[in-house]
RNA sequence: GGGCUCGUAGCUCAGUUGGUUAGAGCGCUACGUUGACAUCGUAGAGGUCACAGAUUCGAGUUCUGUCGAGCCCACCA
């Protein structure tokens, strides 16, 4: 039966009516496999996407690598699961509303109050979801849609509120004060990684707290002095040396402080004064210095950057304005020794940019260095730690392993308490001096909750369990339904921006909750990056959307693009280029089975035969396909795996193999048996095409097709096969190069003459094959020797020589051959320079030096059959 | 300050334990194409693999240093 198939490939023609066939299929779900019990499973959870904008290629990217993976196991016979869904993103979220709320309405969360602002996201939510939803569909993700899920819906809140539970009657959860990072224009604290470092320039004030005071300091925030209640000095400085321990009494403008003087190795003695006023409530490391040496702790600002009152007429002033009221101060009273300018690096929030205030304040905690029990007495940073050392946990690329570790090293307690509306509410309730720690809210009247939300990497952190049915499948320390069968998950694949965020963060609650890693391996992406190399953000409006790409290139094009020249942990850069080359590449593939589902009368492979060269030489390669590319999947080498199934598509089975098939007959079952095989072998790659053709000779569904197995019969006589059928193609190759460079016409019969000797049967049977191959001879003859004549030009190939026979320009030829020989010297020279050395020849594997030695002979007999062609002509 | 990555063709990038003539795509040049495919075909030009040194019979690949680009962490009182 002929199959008729139109003439170009039409993504958007196709690509919607192919994903509803796998959607009806339910093959998605993997229960709906038709699967042994026993069967091994292999799960993958998307790392849920922000829900506060559209997806960009960097998610596309995420999605066709792990679609490839997914679809690769679940055709090698895996109970392969791949898990969708969304994350709230709390602040990132509350931020996109509150700007998106003043902008439309010209309002602020706090005029609206907090019942209707949240409203308000949860609509902006459903939207933008949706559109998440629409595009994750789009790039054609083989995800199982009936376990889809949200970081904040139901069952998600009530995992977080039992881990919350567990941790604090474990006494991992803690409330205490600490130095937070305070974000006065989001009202929340921040985590470390939440902030960035801007360079700015700024001023340093040298001065004394008052005149009498003895030792001088320098700062840039010369208001956070109010709260000083130290100095610190580097125990080596002999300057200071007699001070230590002192205290001291001192008036700084107008407020009396109580100096102690400490020593601190951390100070560096030749930096400003060598001494350094301790703010304990208003910098991190003055925190620490405060703690070590038992100091009063002050606090002079408050959340609104503003100074607190009891600092007389500073109080109510904005940071900025009680510094330059200091400064005047200071130069009234003369004691402002030195102003000079400095590049430092100020605190900025990573949402808001402004910057950010180290301030005191009530928080809970996620101890990391608290013991466990029930973790043979580890801690999470232990135990963490652990499953990255002794490889429970794999990083691809290994590079991430190091930078995982030094980071989880200096992990302090981990902050989870955000002061912002949109996010799991603390479920901590308070009535008078009682606090319930409760999943379920109580029904007594006059408890209060909690107004505090969780750090969104607190409910993400249990993505691969809660998404599973935790905590209800796991009873008595017994995993049990989707739990059991699918956790620990096989692969994390993720970006490596994130590994310190979430990648700690999983691995600690997982070993918490259910004592055990969370994923096997983790594979790190690089990030997408525009044409010039600068990251893609909303901000600077370079971010492509992949709808765009999939409507003018199709969603295998753009996923092809993305796995392509892109290794794990590299950045890759986007262009257009890349993708219309993957949309040609794409067309290629479907003319290949156009052309052959046209030209065969079967198209069931019933009975394989091979039985010219061509046939044995496409049938090896074929086998050597599929066991580089099974390899190459299994060791993360997508971008390899793709590059080696082009090859064989457009260079082998295209160019040579179907050009063969038109001259020698008989090749329906072949024909068949390998485009089943490459269709089976790009599926996991580009889906959408692979399926449309596969539908249109198949009643099954490519997507469950079996994963290829090699040929055993095939593998024999490896070697000659290979080389025989490279030779066929060098001379026909050659062949043609005379052709042009000869300038022959092309419809300038010619008469060409192969003198061989080793090769002589093979050629003579494929006579005719390299007579009609791509050539226009009148006639080939082989033989053993001849008398060249004249009018002829000479090639050498593989150790063959090739005569072409017709009219010749002579004096274009001699220049033509000269230069060779030119080329051939030197070639020579180098060569025997390589065969002369003694330590090449003793030490060098017999292998090589056979290779070169034949390598000069081949440069000889080259060079003597040319000068002889010259001295003809 | 500590750490990581990168530097290969005009551009974007591959190149697995060191081994025959360093590859691909795009771009460029020439020629060609009415029947699988112009989303095509054939061929060509284009590389001191950043630089210097070391190890080795042999280095794009290993080591050291230098220069350049980028990133992460810490911190600048």
């Amino acid at each position: 039966m002929k199959k008729d198939l139109e003439k170009n490939y039409n993504p958007s023609k196709n690509e919607e009516e192919i994903y509803e066939k796998w959607e009806k299929s339910g093959f998605f779900n993997p229960d709906n496999l038709d699967l042994d019990e026993n069967t091994d499973t292999y799960t993958i959870v998307l790392p849920p996407p922000n829900i506060t904008a559209k997806l960009h290629l960097g998610h596309a990217s995420t999605i066709a690598i792990e679609d490839l993976i997914i679809r690769y196991k679940r055709m090698s016979g895996y109970r392969a699961l791949w898990l969708p869904g969304t994350d709230h993103a709390s602040i990132a979220t509350q931020n996109v509303v509150e700007k998106k709320l003043l902008k439309e309405k010209g309002i602020t969360r706090h005029e609206l109050g907090r019942e209707k602002f949240l409203e308000e996201v949860w609509q902006f939510l459903r939207e933008t979801q949706d559109t998440i939803l629409y595009q994750i569909k789009k790039t054609g993700a083989s995800l199982d849609w009936s376990r889809l899920a949200f970081t904040l819906d139901e069952k998600r809140q009530k995992a977080v509120r039992h881990m919350f539970k567990e941790m604090y009657d474990e006494g991992i959860i803690y409330q205490g004060e600490r130095l937070v990072n305070w974000c006065p224009r989001c009202n929340s604290t921040l985590a470390d990684d939440e902030i960035d470092h801007k360079e700015q320039n700024a001023k340093i004030y040298t001065f004394k707290y008052d005149k009498d005071f003895p030792i001088s300091i320098s700062t840039t925030r010369p208001e956070t002095k109010l709260g000083d209640s130290a100095i610190a000095v580097n125990p080596k400085d002999e300057r200071y040396k007699k001070y230590i321990g002192q205290e001291l009494k001192a008036n700084f403008c107008g407020i009396d402080l109580n100096i102690k003087v400490i020593e601190d190795y951390n100070v560096d003695m030749t930096f400003g004064t060598g001494a350094l006023g301790v703010t304990p409530a208003h910098s991190a490391v003055d925190w620490q210095m405060a703690e070590n040496n038992d100091l009063e702790i002050r606090k002079v600002i408050d959340e609104n950057a503003n100074i607190l009152p009891g600092f007389k007429d500073f109080s109510g002033l904005h940071v900025l304005e009680a510094r330059k009221k200091i400064i005047e101060r200071l130069k009234e009273e003369n004691i402002l020794e030195k102003e000079e300018d400095l590049v430092n690096n100020l605190s900025t929030c990573y949402r808001c940019s402004a910057s950010i205030e180290p301030l005191p304040s009530k928080q809970w905690f996620v101890s990391v260095d608290k013991k466990i029990e029930r973790l043979g007495n580890k801690s999470l940073k232990e135990k963490t730690l652990e499953a990255s050392k002794d490889l429970s946990i794999e990083f691809i690329p290994t590079r991430f392993k190091k930078r995982f570790e030094d980071w989880m090293e200096n992990l302090h307690d981990w902050c989870i308490s955000r002061q912002i509306w949109f996010g799991h509410q603390i479920p901590v309730w308070y009535k008078d001096d009682k606090v319930l720690v409760s999943e379920e809210e109580p029904q007594e009247e006059g408890w209060v909750q909690d107004l505090d939300t969780l750090d969104t990497w607190f409910s993400s952190g249990m993505w691969t369990f809660s998404t599973l049915g935790w905590p209800d499948n796991y009873i008595n320390n017994e995993k049990s339904g989707d739990l059991k069968k699918f956790h620990p998950t096989q692969v994390l694949e993720t970006g490596y921006e994130i590994i310190t965020l979430w990648v700690s963060r999983m691995v600690m609650m997982s070993f918490f909750s259910l004592g055990e890693i969370p994923f096997e391996k983790v594979y790190l992406h690089g990030m997408i990056l525009d044409k010039d190399g600068k990251k893609m953000s909303k901000s600077k409006g370079n971010g492509v959307d992949p709808i765009d790409t999939i409507s003018s290139y199709g969603a295998d094009a753009t996923r092809l693009s993305l796995l392509m020249g892109s290794t794990p942990g590299n950045d890759v850069r986007f262009s257009e280029d890349k993708i219309e080359a993957k949309r040609n590449f794409v067309n290629k593939l479907w003319n290949i089975s156009r052309y052959i589902l046209s030209n065969i009368d079967n198209e069931k492979e019933s009975n394989i035969k091979e039985q010219t060269l061509a046939d044995k030489w496409i049938l090896l390669s074929l086998n050597e396909l599929i066991t580089s590319i099974t390899n190459r999947l299994d060791s993360f080498e997508f971008s390899l795996a793709a590059e080696e199934l082009t090859d064989f598509t457009w260079n082998k089975l295209a160019d040579w193999y179907l050009e063969v098939s038109k001259i020698e007959e008989n090749k329906d079952d072949i024909l068949i048996y390998i485009l089943k095989n490459i269709l089976i072998l790009w599926h996991p790659f580009i889906p959408f095409v692979t399926e449309k053709i596969w539908e249109s000779f198949n009643d099954s569904v490519l997507m469950v097709e079996k994963w290829p197995q090699i040929d055993e019969k095939i593998e024999i006589d490896k070697k000659n096969i290979k080389e025989d059928f490279n030779l066929i193609i060098d001379i026909v190759v050659a062949i043609r190069n005379l052709r042009t460079k000869n300038k022959i016409e092309p419809n300038l019969k010619i008469d060409a003459v192969i003198i061989a000797r080793d090769k002589k049967k093979i050629l003579e049977e494929s006579k005719d094959l390299i007579t009609n191959l791509k050539t226009n001879l009148k006639s080939l003859k082989i033989e053993e020797d001849v008398k060249l004549p004249e009018n002829s030009v000479v090639d050498v190939v593989s150790g063959v020589e090739l005569c072409l026979i017709f009219e010749v320009d002579s004096k274009k030829e001699v220049e033509r051959l000269k230069k060779e020989v030119e080329r051939l010297e030197k070639l020579i020279k180098v060569q025997k320079g390589k065969l002369d050395n003694k330590n090449f020849v003793e030490k060098a594997p017999e292998k090589i030096v056979n290779i070169e030695k034949e390598k000069l002979d081949n440069y000889l007999v080259e060079l003597d059959k040319i000068n002889k062609n010259l001295k003809e002509i």
